[in-house]
DNA sequence: TATGGGACGTA
DNA sequence: CGTACGTCCCATAC
């Protein structure tokens, strides 16, 4: 338990707390993306958490006051009265701690007519009762007349971090009377925060040496006529006062309370609910801090995953894994990977009968080798992994190929909650299997009692993997299962799992670049970017640097006294659209160089990191993340060859860069067009929008044609670009106000724009609002495919977080479904060319494109694959549409 | 030395 | 005051 036995009682005064952390750290410097602040409950959470893993209590309290007021206010209406209103950025934040408190499993408490402390004081009365120690945690002194031989207040010094420990010899050394005789100090001097008016001209001082005279406030006031000088005259004439005080400063210690003390024992955090509501508050570090304090304590009740290790003898491996490694067998690779390649040293099997094995694959006999490898191609033998195309590329180097493999557990529970930022296995662990998983490293003294984890470290590290293969083993079966009652399985199964595998080649393959571009480029831009660079200090007559936004500002708005723009959280932005704004206003030629400049050394920066991220083989190899987007779209990183530009003509030429390499002809560009208005059309069914993909003529002019009621031929090229705005905004939840801004025309303008496109395409309009009303109802949205992404904000009282989640309701079953669509086109592609026999391959996929590298000789047969593999990949309401371009580079290949 | 914000590239 | 991403740089806190 402890260093003693004895029960230790945390108690926390919860909006002192909260307000000294509100006022210990910068309310703009923490706030999440929809605008809530944080500071205060990042500021809290972390004292909780120091607390628990300071003073490890067993059970703990927090208490909260409510508005409105309570029998002190109703006795003396000015109680508190003179303190200022709770500032805005306070807003919210004390529900928010509330959150974190269930979610950590502690117990918070308020009721009417009473303030946070009297509960305090009752559950520290029911503690002392019990014989147990508390620990008050509170900025409000009133608290100090709970201190005794088992409690101790805990009194900020500053922020809420410096803790003071104020027991019974602390508060006499300070104010001169014994913790019980505080209040009655008090109610002499008076609380200026509580508006309570003390006996003018009786300070602490005086007070203590009265209370110590005569042994107590009712003996001071008996001997009243006793108290000499005006100190003693002031007394006199305030007696009702200080009577008034030292009533309302008394807290309650006898309030019938729904959980008592007994009840506030420790509980497991629940870790699920931490990361959501972590995740929505843009937590980060202080997620494994408050996972840390959950760990000392807990095993008592959670089993681990255990394991029983096994060392085939050299030659034996085949039989072991012909006997125990038949299906559902967890594996966990140990090496390096990345960019498409990588190297694996050891494999930890853990079958599912529990017996698990650690192969060295660099010393293995040769029987055992080749047994090992049989058994990695043999799908029959069913594996499963988590995070497995690392591992992948990595047996892929060696050589290895790996078939059977039925489950990746990150990618299971990524289908379960997409929007989780981690998929720990020790967390997924936890979560669905409520064990633990020792790695050997922590609480040695609970793995002792399963596992032996040695004292070598490659021995302990092996042990930990094979622990890790047995709980992906464990796992997998667990996480199917929670798919099938979600109905997603299918998608595991037949689509992630498949596309794992795709992915995994693609980034093998790599795509091939012209390094030569890239350096030409580079000095290209490079020459921009000093010219832009000169002629802006020219300008300006001194020298900065252009790529600080603080600095900038000082120019602009200082030195140039140009007009602010739109506010960010510390200053003025400095984006494009501001400078070009200014540039319109104030003609200044600074303005131009510097967005010049922006450009070119925005275009260099991607050019010299492409460059760096070529290949020995001058192939550049990129890595697509399954797990990250909340709407099932992948991500590409180190480099992102998903954000390569297309837009400007400067930005275009970097895809020159990318060419088809020795033994092909030319790189093939296919892309969906449209296809989230495609999406919607088949998912509204409205008939307009179907009958507008039916006619086969431009989409956004044949749209326009029917929000104007003109005929195609009339359409303007401004009315088609405002309904192409309008099209492109629709699966985002665009607003009037959005549009207008983006249309640059007035707020009505764009509201009758709206009205009109929606009288055209009414079942547009249902659809979107009957997406919201059902997620909000579900607490999900699903795609096409049944792909799921969980919206609990739907219901935040918070309205802007719950806009915030309305839009992203909107989008994601459509961005998703276009995600899904393409994952199958991918699936079938892959499968039909290599069905031809085709040398050709794909290469990319930048969310509604793909890019192949095309054989000498196979153009038209890919193209007719790909196509039909794209176009057919679902079969909806309207036509797939696909185009292609071709050429020796990929801006050639441009359509 | 890590972290967040601002800015900006793509679909 | 449309969604979904990743990366760079600077400024700030540690």
């Amino acid at each position: 338990m402890g260093v003693n036995d004895r029960p230790r009682l945390l108690l926390i005064d919860g909006h002192s707390m909260a307000f000294r952390a509100f006022y210990a750290l910068p309310a703009e410097n923490f706030s999440t993306s929809t605008g809530q602040h944080t500071n205060a409950v990042y500021g809290f959470t972390s004292m909780l958490v120091n607390l628990l893993r300071d003073e490890r209590p067993t059970h703990v309290g927090v208490t909260f006051d409510l508005s409105g007021g309570t029998f002190r206010s109703e006795a003396y209406p000015e109680y508190k009265a003179t303190r200022s209103a709770t500032p805005p950025e306070f807003a919210g934040q004390i529900q928010l701690i509330e959150q974190v408190l269930d979610a950590m499993g502690i117990v918070h408490a308020s009721l009417t007519g009473y303030e946070g402390d009297d509960i305090l004081a009752t559950w520290t009365q029911q503690g002392d009762e019990l014989g147990w120690e508390s620990l008050v945690v509170s900025g409000d002194r009133d608290a100090f007349q709970l201190v005794d031989s088992n409690t101790t207040v805990l009194y900020p010094r500053k922020g809420v971090s410096d803790l003071v420990r104020m027991d019974a010899a602390a508060i006499e050394a300070k104010y001169g009377v014994p913790p019980q005789r505080y209040p009655e100090l008090a109610a002499l001097v008076g609380e200026t925060s509580d508006n309570l008016p003390g006996v003018p001209g009786v300070g602490p001082k005086t007070a203590a040496k009265w209370l110590s005279a005569y042994g107590g406030l009712d003996e001071l006031i008996g001997n009243a006529e006793q108290i000499k000088g005006k100190a003693g005259q002031s007394f006199r004439e305030h007696l009702d006062d200080v009577r008034r005080n030292r009533r309302l400063n008394g807290l309650v210690r006898d309030l019938p309370l729904e959980t008592a003390a007994e009840g506030l024992a420790r509980r497991p955090i629940d870790r699920e609910a931490v990361n959501e509501l972590f995740d929505a508050l843009e937590f980060r570090g202080l997620r494994d801090r408050v996972f840390a304090t959950d760990e000392p304590d807990a095993p008592a009740d959670a089993d681990s995953v255990t394991i029983t290790p096994v060392t085939p003898e050299p030659g034996a491996l085949g039989g072991w894994l012909a006997e125990h490694a038949r299906v559902g067998t967890g594996v966990e690779a140990s090496g390096h990977w990345g960019a498409g390649t990588g190297d694996v040293s050891h494999l930890a099997l853990a079958a599912s009968d529990g017996e698990a094995a650690r192969l060295d694959l660099g010393s293995l006999s040769a029987d055992d080798d080749n047994a090992l490898a049989a058994w990695l191609a043999d799908p029959s033998a069913t594996k499963v992994m988590h995070d497995a195309k690392g591992p992948m590329q990595a047996m892929s180097a060696r050589g290895l190929e790996l078939a059977g493999l039925v489950s990746d557990t990150q990618l299971a529970a990524y289908l379960l909650r997409p929007d989780q930022r981690r998929y720990e296995l020790e967390e997924l662990v936890g979560r669905h299997l409520g064990l633990t998983l020792d790695t050997g490293d922590g609480a040695p003294e609970q793995a002792q009692e399963t596992l032996d984890f040695g004292d070598d470290p490659d021995e302990r590290a092996g042990t930990a993997a094979m622990v890790r293969a047995r709980a992906v083993g464990q796992l997998a079966p667990a996480l199917d299962k929670a798919l099938e009652e979600t109905d997603q399985l299918g998608l595991l199964r037949e689509l992630e799992m498949p596309l794992q595998k795709v992915l995994a080649a693609m980034e093998r393959r790599g795509i091939g670049v012209d390094e030569g571009v890239f350096a030409d480029l580079h000095d290209e831009f490079d020459a921009t970017v000093q010219a832009a660079q000169a002629a802006a200090f020219e300008v300006i007559g001194r020298e900065i640097n252009l790529g600080s936004p603080k600095q900038l500002q000082g120019v602009l708005f200082d030195q140039l006294n140009m007009p602010r723009t739109k506010r960010t959280k510390s200053g003025y932005t400095t984006d494009a659209a501001a400078l070009e704004s200014l540039y319109l206003k104030t003609g200044h030629p600074f303005l131009k160089h510097l967005l010049a400049h922006r450009d070119s050394i925005k275009l260099r920066q991607i050019v010299d990191a492409l460059a760096k991220s070529v290949g020995d083989d001058g192939r550049i190899h990129t890595t697509y993340l399954q797990t990250v987007a909340g709407t099932g779209r992948l991500s590409s990183t180190e480099p992102n060859l998903q954000n390569i530009p297309i837009r400007t003509p400067e930005g275009r030429r970097i895809r020159d860069g990318f060419v088809a390499a020795k033994g092909y002809e030319g790189l093939m560009s296919a892309d969906y067009s449209q296809i989230e208005m495609r999406v919607m059309a088949d998912a509204s069914g409205d008939e307009a929008l179907i009958e507008a993909f039916a006619s086969g003529i431009d989409f956004h002019t044949v749209t326009a044609s029917h929000v104007f009621g003109v005929p195609v031929e009339s359409i303007t090229p401004d009315q088609r670009s405002s309904v192409k705005q309008m099209n492109y905004g629709l699966a985002y939840g665009l607003s009037a106000y959005g549009l207008s801004s983006r249309l640059g025309v007035p707020v009505p303008t764009a509201r009758e724009l709206m009205e009109e496109y929606f009288k055209t395409f009414g079942a547009v309009r249902d659809y979107l609002a009957d997406i919201v009303v059902q997620a909000r109802k579900q607490g999900y949205t699903q795609t096409m495919m049944g792909r799921r992404r969980y919206l609990p904000d739907l219901n935040s009282a918070n309205r802007q977080r719950r806009e915030m989640a309305e839009r992203m309701a909107l989008n994601a079953p459509i961005q998703g479904t276009a995600a899904d669509i393409i994952k199958v086109a991918m699936l079938a592609v892959e499968q039909a060319l290599a069905r031809a026999g085709l040398s050709s391959r794909m290469l990319l996929q930048i969310h509604d494109e793909l890019v192949l590298e095309v054989a000498p000789g196979e153009r038209e047969q890919v193209q007719d694959i790909v196509a039909d593999a794209m176009t057919h990949a679902v079969e909806l309401k309207v036509p797939l549409s696909v185009s292609f371009g071709y050429g020796r580079s990929w801006n050639d290949a441009a359509h």
